[in-house]
RNA sequence: GGAUAGGUGGCAGAGAGGUGAUGCGUGGGACUGCAGAUCCCAUUUACUAGGGUUCAAAUCCCUACCUAUCCUCCA
């Protein structure tokens, strides 16, 4: 199983250390509601944990949750609330849409604010080893102490001018230094330390968590491409000066960007989709066929559209599982087999998720193609079906809410009669009915079948 | 300006030296009371442009053009 670290810009093997991995991949700045940029991210996330897990693998899937920081501290002055209350509130709508994205492999979230003391403690080693310095505002850590400083953003010291937007703090013994701790300002939230009231810096929070939980060394550092720099670029720096290394985390992956009309989709241009906005029309199952159709790294142009096609898709493999339900005793025989074997190839190579849906519906189209299909044939591509479904998480389950089973069929039979006497009106009319209570009925040559929707 | 990733059919989107990925859409046909679903056939010089390497290039190399992301807010 490899994955492309983008540091050195090669394919890492993961998992050859130890049979329990440990990932950290950063989680959101409860600011603001979360949108379908964070969902590109985290499914992507969510199906690589999976299949590791579908693989034998046993994994530690950590994330951090930014619940104190600038931005929220800016929205709660805006709007005149808590910012505690504020992230909090936000937190709780992220886990909404993870809960309503099917993203249930995170072992734990761990929350910025709950984590002072192992942030204050980071920094006091640091401190200890001389990267630290102090400001009238805050502390600060030391850049120029590490050769390596750029490495994540492949560019050299002389490349680190300053860019667009860096603001030239004149008490900084180089711009490039970044702020562990921000000293307290005026109806900010703050924490105690022997800097001062204050609160931490977003890059150490999550140091402090990914190593208070991991130590010495983890197997995956995930995020959005976004993140890169200047965030990982300090939380590697931050790893490197305290242990000395700078293997710490030898796979930095890194999800491309959700676009819309070929921009990115971001808070800041104010052009992105809540997830709220989807969960009303698309399913779970649509959302993230949507998103597991192209390539983790790889940014990703949304659409409505795309999700239409999802819709169709689902459909398709769906209609072909529940063949398989069907199945008789003789008929044609798949070899399941080798389409497993396609799967996994594909899987195993840095998680090629948009081959492994193409292979499925490969599978779908022979199952369709077929007659009927010998009864082994059936039970294997189902069990391919389903071990698939643990990780991509895209045919959903079948509904069997709504009318017994009992009470279509009799209506079934009724429709039947009234067709023989050429009562068209009539038949359509329980057609309709029972459309409009989710249960679709197809005359096909064999006979009428209904499923639900 | 610098770094990084790209430019593939009407559209989305894989592939990374040699047998048309996959899907959506479109046209035609089968089935059918209608609808829907499904099946069959077609959409067959698709790889930004120009050079080069090679028996063979969408894939490797060079040049140009274009796009996106980042260059201290962001998943």
């Amino acid at each position: 199983m490899k994955l492309k670290d983008e540091i050195s810009g090669k394919y890492v093997e993961i998992g050859n250390y130890s049979p329990n991995l440990k990932i950290y991949v950063c989680g959101p700045t409860v600011y603001d509601k979360p949108h379908l940029g964070h969902l590109r991210t985290y499914v992507a996330y969510d199906a690589m944990v999976k299949y590791m897990r579908h693989r034998g693998r046993s994994v530690f899937y950590l994330q951090n949750i930014t619940d104190i920081d600038d931005k929220i501290i800016n929205r709660a002055l805006e709007t005149g609330q808590d910012p505690l209350a504020l992230s909090r509130k936000y937190t709780l709508d992220y886990m909404d849409a993870m809960k309503y994205a099917g993203v249930d492999s995170v072992n734990y979230y761990a929350m910025a604010t709950h984590h002072i003391k192992d942030i204050i403690k980071q920094i006091k080693r640091l401190e200890k080893k001389g990267f630290t310095y102090t400001l009238p505002d805050g502390v600060y850590f030391r850049v120029w102490m590490l050769k390596n400083y750029g490495r994540l953003k492949h560019q050299s010291p002389e490349e680190q001018k300053t860019g667009a937007r860096a603001k030239v703090a004149e008490l900084k013994e180089d711009q490039r230094d970044f702020v562990l701790w921000k000293f307290k300002k005026e109806g900010e939230p703050s924490w105690r330390s022997p800097w001062g009231e204050g609160r931490p810096g977003w890059h150490i929070e999550d140091t402090a968590i990914s190593l208070s939980f991991f130590g010495s060394r983890f197997d995956l550092h995930g995020a959005g491409r976004d993140l890169l720099f200047p965030h990982n670029e300090a939380e590697l720096s931050i790893m490197t000066a305290l242990k000395n290394s700078e293997n710490v985390c030898p796979a930095w992956s890194y999800t491309g960007m959700l676009k819309i009309n070929g921009e990115k989709m971001s808070k800041s241009l104010n052009n992105f989709i809540p997830v709220d906005d989807v969960m009303q029309k698309y399913s779970r199952e649509e959302v993230r066929y949507a998103f597991l159709s192209s390539l983790y790294p790889t940014d990703l142009d949304f659409s409505w559209n795309m999700l239409e096609e999802s819709r169709k898709n689902i459909s398709y493999i769906r209609r072909s599982y529940e063949k398989l339900e069907k199945h008789s005793q003789k008929g044609a025989s798949v070899d399941v087999g080798s389409y497993r074997e396609l799967l996994y190839r594909n899987m195993d190579d840095d998680f090629n998720t948009r081959i492994a849906i193409s292979i499925l519906m490969e599978l779908a189209s022979e199952i369709m193609k077929a007659n009927s299909l010998d009864s082994e044939s059936a039970n294997e591509a189902k069990k391919l079906f389903d071990d698939a479904n643990t990780f991509l998480g895209i045919i959903p389950e079948q509904k069997e809410k709504g009318i017994p089973e009992q009470s279509v069929e009799s209506l079934l039979k009724l429709r039947e009669l009234l067709r023989k006497k050429k009562l068209y009106p009539e038949s359509d009319a329980i057609r309709e009915a029972l459309k409009n209570a989710g249960i679709i009925m197809e005359d096909g040559g064999n006979g009428t079948e209904w499923r639900r929707e």
